[in-house]
DNA sequence: TGGTTATGCATAAATAAATTAGGTATATTC
DNA sequence: GAATATACCTAATTTATTTATGCATAACCA
């Protein structure tokens, strides 16, 4: 698919969605989740997602902690505390924009 | 919505799936028909829809004639014959990208 | 043991796209 | 006659991603 730049916007919401679901994870993990979840169709890549980490970071809205594992160290990501509704808004925020995007694209439409 | 940055990569999609539905299109009544069609959430400006359109005309994807209705020149644009099919093509992909996208974004996923 | 792939972080520079902000002009409505 | 709707357009700014790197360790395989 290449994902054109269709992701152009979306990157931090996908961050967000993954954060929600799996608690806690990082970077590199958000990546290969992405991966499998889209057939390698929608590659997030690593110069993509690190920037949208360290705004989102800034931002407040997410937190990180350092640990070594296996000699490597992996920086974790977590949703804030109180944050979720920002969250989850956020998310419904695009989710609703892709049903107007169905509909435009929808050929069977009236 | 405001719409955020969510449209970058998808108006040319947009665009062609209009004229596709319908035919023949003028530039003014692509805005508005995506208003009406999305209850005013998407706007796709007049600034953004132009350049568009120029750049699809460009590439021979589309092509242009102008008429004059009412005292004023309108500038429709309809699909080149023998495009359709890379045409569908390239909606197909947005829509499978936003079908990607509803997958990562699903808080109900496995 | 040496090379490749996978894991894991990160940033700088270039590119691409839309938004902001502006412009022109006619018709219609109040 | 003033405001709104119709109808086209572009330049400059902003913003985001992509391209292109860089560093470092672990695991695999030949």
């Amino acid at each position: 698919m290449k994902t054109k730049n269709y992701l152009s916007g979306t990157i931090s919401s996908i961050i967000l969605a993954q954060l929600k679901a799996k608690g806690t994870m990082y970077g590199y993990e958000i990546c290969q989740k992405v991966k499998d979840l889209t057939e390698h169709e929608i590659q997030l890549t690593e110069a993509a997602i690190y920037p949208s980490l360290h705004k989102l970071e800034k931002s407040g809205i997410i937190f990180s902690f350092k640990e070594k594992v296996n000699g490597r160290t992996r920086k974790y990501y977590q949703l804030v505390e109180g944050k979720e509704s920002l969250v989850e808004e956020q998310i419904n925020e695009l989710i609703r924009f892709t049903e107007h995007l169905r509909t435009l694209l929808n050929p069977s439409r009236v």
